[in-house]
DNA sequence: GATCACAGATGCTGA
DNA sequence: TCAGCATCTGTGATC
């Protein structure tokens, strides 16, 4: 067995696993590897290897499915959007028997994944395979192999911090760097979340545009129905504006 | 360069490739795709899809022996010296037959180019496969990158009902269900965001568990140390947030 | 000599 | 990965 256990004195490789990849061999191959895997229900891709590095782990089979489907790109694009770097590892013949006749499809498609989304793409062919490649990305970004600008602060990995970026990041003009930017300064989600309008677009990347955008996404209370105009509602629509809210 | 004269109504895509590819099925193939093949001498790499994108073509025998005689890291470097995006396309199955146990070195190649060269890499099954992918990646790079995929993922920026919603569905055990219920209780995101885990977990579709996560979300300090012993990070926080404006 | 306003560069988000 | 644009910043004009 080629564990890697005794090298380097330095910590054991952590990785979180999403609930749904139990189900899967690789998690186990990954502790006989040496990772060290934590289970948790992730926001969204399956293995998250450091703060900025997430993987999504398909057999060609899913992969393909997902692509005729329509899902694959939503995805791919949720990814990107949340993180700078996106694996999808590909387990199995990029090309599954099934397919064959549509190789142009998935070759396509694995190219727009590329040059559209900066998805990173690895093809692996079994799950040990698939455990080994998750384990030297493990072991790369934990001794900050190859990182260009080292400018990055440590941020502890979590499966929290990853759900408080997650969130921050569905406002609106709020993304990577900004949600970071955020947690820093406000040190956690709620006083974020209660901060005036002045102190949120003291934050480098909010200006007083977004803020407003935020404090207002915050504040206004909630309409029932879409468009107005619709006869005043209920006794209980009376008491949630007129019992406790007041604001203009 | 090389124009006859002929203007380019159609824009059959254009690939360069060196005169060592010659060899190989791969440019006859291009060319029953309709891609226009410039076969020339290449001071590097194997195609030239544009003027930024290089691919560099290896059978999965030819990628694992210029692994372990070194030369693999070394071409890499200098295509990544020279263009902005360099694809290592493997032909065949990622771990050869003569590769066997030396999967572990093979994978780890793979994670090193991406993350240290910034290499993208694709594997394919045959000469077709990789005819087809550099196919793409010609059209992708002629048309101006446009046929991005787009999934209308965030909600419009004038509807707040949508982006409370949104936002509300991006906790974890959150729907679409819960988030109305949420509104219509709380009146506001604010209200809910501030709320106790009592009456939290008094909305119909949450309990216990989701409560409590929600909350450890909300209020998990970014700095947190393990229990006990650490002092509060009391000083930085207080000027983090006195030293620049009003107290909470 | 300082302040403001604006136009253009930077760097972000969002896909 | 990169288009599009909000935010930031350096400049020059004004008082």
């Amino acid at each position: 067995m080629e564990s890697g256990g005794g090298r380097s004195g330095g910590q054991r490789p952590r990785v979180y696993a999403d609930v749904r990849e139990e189900k899967s061999p690789v998690p186990a191959i990954l502790e006989s590897l040496g990772v060290r895997v934590i289970v948790r229900q992730l926001p969204m891709g399956d293995y998250l290897v450091s703060d900025s590095i997430v993987v999504e782990r398909k057999t060609s089979n899913d992969f393909a499915r997902s692509l005729f489907d329509g899902r694959l790109f939503e995805q791919a694009s949720r990814l990107a959007e949340h993180y700078d770097i996106v694996f999808i590892i590909i387990e199995g013949p990029p090309v599954p028997r099934r397919y064959r006749g549509r190789e142009r499809s998935l070759y396509a498609s694995m190219v727009s994944l590329q040059l559209d989304y900066g998805v990173r793409i690895m093809n692996t062919m079994d799950p040990r395979g698939t455990a080994l490649a998750i384990e030297s990305l493990a072991r790369f970004s934990s001794r900050g192999g190859g990182q260009r600008i080292v400018i990055h602060k440590k941020p502890r990995l979590s499966d929290i911090r990853e759900w408080q970026l997650y969130i921050l990041q569905s406002f609106p003009g709020i993304g990577r760097r900004t949600a970071e930017r955020i947690l820093e300064r406000f040190g956690s989600l709620e006083r974020f979340l209660t901060a005036s309008k002045a102190e949120i677009s003291k934050v480098e990347g909010i200006g007083e545009k977004r803020a407003e955008d935020i404090k207002r996404i915050l504040m206004t209370p909630y309409r029932t129905s879409p468009s107005g105009a619709k006869r005043p509602a209920s006794l209980e629509d009376f008491y949630k504006r007129g019992g406790e809210g007041d604001s203009g």
